[in-house]
DNA sequence: GTATATGCAAACAATTTGCTCTCCT
DNA sequence: AGGAGAGCAAATTGTTTGCATATAC
């Protein structure tokens, strides 16, 4: 089954890259609607899925929602409990060293999700 | 609102204290309701929200669905692909160190969930 | 005794699926 | 032309909730 890039997922796939926050699908829907006023939330879900399978983006987890990120490369997501936002931590180095520690225990480890709660900088102040 | 120990309440925490397992609510409900033959899934998650709340059990998203753990100490979970098993990997000083760096890249961290798919020993084999 | 937890069934929210039609290639 | 994908609506899955009754304190 060979896939076939339509409109929807080049649009999607934009948008993901450029917008560097982690929305869900429905914010993605919202979003790329604006442009595509008859896209649905299944076509974006399916898309997504899609589009995590080829690896071209990454999604995971937060409370009852996927959340998906155009950055495929290592890093950190944190979730402060103040601001109610995803913020990326990128400490690309920190990603590998754990890869490695885990391989060395025995376990070969193929994606790392890295989920932290707790307090970004900006939260602290408020 | 005080909290209130009940039967049902002992049973969830006994067995995710003694089970080393990863289990999700139906699969705990079905173990449970062995011995309590009334309880309802609802009570099983009712009392699970409650044990994650007291931070007397953790839990976190596989796929679709929540894994409850009776360990609270900070480990990190392994998914092996191949056997389809949740594996904890004993590295403390690791996840130690991962907050460490996390609060000092300017995050201050409370939880830390990591979370690995790949292969384990037995996985390897197969 | 009183209020919190249970059991039951119904509601919910996020995601998926079946089907027909569209439109890439 | 042929088939993957889109759109729509309905289904499914995991989890939560409202309400009357049971039970812990």
């Amino acid at each position: 089954m060979k896939t076939r890039t339509t409109t929807q997922q080049v649009h999607i796939l934009q948008y993901l890259r450029q917008k560097h926050s982690h929305p869900c699908a429905e914010a993605i829907h919202k979003e790329v609607v604006k442009q595509l006023p008859t896209i649905t939330l299944a076509t974006v879900y399916r898309n997504l899925n899609k589009l995590v399978e080829q690896e071209d983006i990454i999604s995971f987890k937060v409370g009852n929602t996927y959340h998906y990120d155009g950055k495929v490369g290592d890093h950190i997501h944190g979730i402060c409990e103040n601001t109610g936002k995803i913020v990326d931590i990128e400490q690309p180095e920190l990603v590998q060293y754990v890869r490695k520690k885990i391989h060395h225990h025995g376990f070969t480890p193929k994606n790392i999700r890295i989920i932290v709660t707790g307090t970004c900088k900006r939260g602290e102040t408020q």
